[in-house]
DNA sequence: TGAGGATACCTCGAACCAAAAGGTATAACA
DNA sequence: TGTTATACCTTTTGGTTCGAGGTATCCTCA
């Protein structure tokens, strides 16, 4: 029963997608082509992924959503809360964390 | 049936084994520690990866083993085969492409 | 001597995340 | 009218990592 933490890098797609709103409002399509883009496409996330990511972090408090029409379809804005600043904060930390441990695994000593 | 792609930030475990044995061999039990030294504790991967992934390094043709009584124990000391350093230079290029994608992200315009 | 901790190997089950594909519906274009 | 693009969503599958457990030897120190 004994609940296992989360694997040691996840939680990117949720880092991207707080960084991309910190910038401005976004909906999800928008925010699927857009990872694509800022990563210089190394990194692409598909709908299964964005969605879901999206979905619990505002079950979380972490993002707040508007309804939007445009034209015939509806568009769901998500914008960053207070909690969501906050995760972002945190999570650019963990990454930062381990990204220098990484780093510095690869550049040490010998490549001999 | 569609076979999926591993998830696109994983091999990190087998990245770092490849790497730490590129400068010498070591045993299982020692890379383990190693791994938290060399991330500067960023990074900590318990038994339970370790020793599948370098077993099923030796499976592919990665690595090779020679076991050596220390003592009253045996230790099995690991070394990179060439396969293995092949591999070990295709990671490192996939991780330096992610590893600058989500760095262009993060630090793109507005921490508005 | 015997208890406990460190060393050293290993495996199995559960948890978790991301990939892919499928599903609905409207708009635009040819 | 059919295909492509927009826009939302969920479910199934697959692979990796996590944690805990299991065996055995050695060393320390009460």
């Amino acid at each position: 029963m004994a609940k296992s933490n989360p694997p040691f890098m996840s939680g990117v797609p949720e880092l991207l997608l707080l960084r991309l709103l910190q910038t401005r409002e976004m909906y999800g399509y928008e925010l699927v082509r857009s990872i694509r883009e800022v990563t210089g496409e190394a990194i692409s996330l598909g709908e299964g992924v964005i969605y879901p990511v999206l979905h619990s972090l505002e079950r979380n408090g972490s993002l707040k959503s508007k309804r939007k029409p445009v034209g015939g379809r509806t568009r769901v804005y998500y914008a960053l809360t207070r909690k969501g600043r906050d995760r972002l904060a945190k999570l650019q930390g963990d990454w930062h964390r381990i990204q220098t441990g990484i780093a510095t695994a690869l550049e040490s000593p010998g490549h001999a």
